[in-house]
DNA sequence: GCCAACAAGATTGTCAACGATTTCGTTGCC
DNA sequence: GGCAACGAAATCGTTGACAATCTTGTTGGC
């Protein structure tokens, strides 16, 4: 009976079972509004339902799932116009990492963000939706990640994991990428020229637009 | 023995255990790194650990204080480092905030806002710096107010909650109240003129210069 | 036939006890 | 005298059971 997948990470039973139900809800597999019962959660997962508390009590903390008092959890279900404001939120704090990121990153990680440019602008050529989708979470977890402002680092993860659904709807929506192709390059033309002005410029207004195909 | 002071509210154990720690810690009541047990927290607000437990895993998702593996909690204490990330993103967040409440805001909200930039005014004539502080924290909490965003509302108030003691040391300081003071009459002015660009500048402009008096 | 009161079922909130891990003081050895 | 291994105390993590609350299906009355 296989009680946990890799017993040498040490975990312990609620860190199991909050990593397990993190992904599964950021991987859509539990559909949105779906009700989260704790004893069913607590089998499923193979561990005590103390445990499954604990983790739903922190992912309600962190947004991704709701409580209600006896009477249980659900999935989060993050409507429009919420979306939009956790957008707004991002756009100004991912504004202030690239303007960061502009003046602290090193060489390398330009060069880094520069092959990361060309590589969006191939899957884009190929029309690779998927694959551009890909690389666009990359691209800005890296510029987050070189600003070295763990503060809002952590504040636009918790976002992102929000948005889950809504940006699944967005990165298929037709000439979504060759729009969002520009507005990207220009930004990583900004973090390259180190002008932390510029980089935060570039980032809002990609984050604007953004906005604009969510409102629809 | 009184259980509770509010039965009517009719908390559960886990919401009044929680309310109650985060009102201590906000208020520095809890020394910095002081240790917090279970068993004696469950004993002094007359709740079971696993109420405690539970305000305990939430208020660790908030940042308020820090759990360690079979180790047990403590309040976190948060670096002059840290407290300046933290004001950076409080930096964007407000501004953001003061932008959509230039546009958002009703002709009485906007007299409000007047009416605290009077009494801050007065309050540092007269060298009162505690009701400066007071004033301070309302005027700010009135515009995230009157943003109507929710999300950046909500981060904010979490951010500032991890503040409280670098907050109590920065209003002490000798002539920070009266810099601070047109700063602050900057942003009213500008929500006012229903400048969104105007009013954000001026935010960032007060917070950036809050940053410096952190870093000293 | 429809609505309200009621009871059964399901689910969460709370509790006390047990087991695991860490910390710190003590003892024995070099 | 200093250091390592050992053991006791303290504390957290986990478990299973019980109580409170909500939901739902049923029954009786109008």
């Amino acid at each position: 009976m296989p009680k946990e997948a890799r017993p040498g990470t040490g975990e312990q039973a609620k860190q199991h079972a909050l990593e397990q139900l993190r992904q599964a809800i950021s991987r859509g597999e539990m559909a949105p509004a779906q009700r989260l019962v704790e004893n069913e959660l607590a089998e499923q997962f193979g561990v005590t339902r103390a445990s499954i508390r604990a983790a739903l009590i922190e992912l309600a903390s962190e947004g991704l799932v709701e409580r209600i008092r006896n009477r249980g959890s659900r999935v989060r279900v993050v409507s429009v116009e919420e979306a939009v404001a956790i957008t707004e939120c991002r756009m100004v704090l991912e504004g202030l990492c690239a303007a960061k990121a502009a003046v602290e990153a090193d060489e390398e990680q330009l060069t880094e963000l520069a092959d990361l440019g060309t590589a969006m602008s191939k899957a884009v050529a190929d029309g690779e939706p998927l694959t551009y989708s890909d690389l666009n979470h990359q691209l800005h977890a890296r510029i987050r990640e070189f600003s070295g402002q763990r503060v809002a680092v952590e504040l636009l993860e918790r976002l992102n994991a929000q948005l889950v659904r809504h940006r699944f709807q967005l990165a298929l929506r037709p000439g979504r990428a060759q729009r969002s192709l520009g507005e990207h390059l220009a930004v990583i033309e900004a973090i390259r020229a180190r002008d932390p002005q510029a980089a935060e410029a570039a980032v809002r207004a990609h984050l604007a637009s953004v906005i604009d195909a969510l409102s629809e």
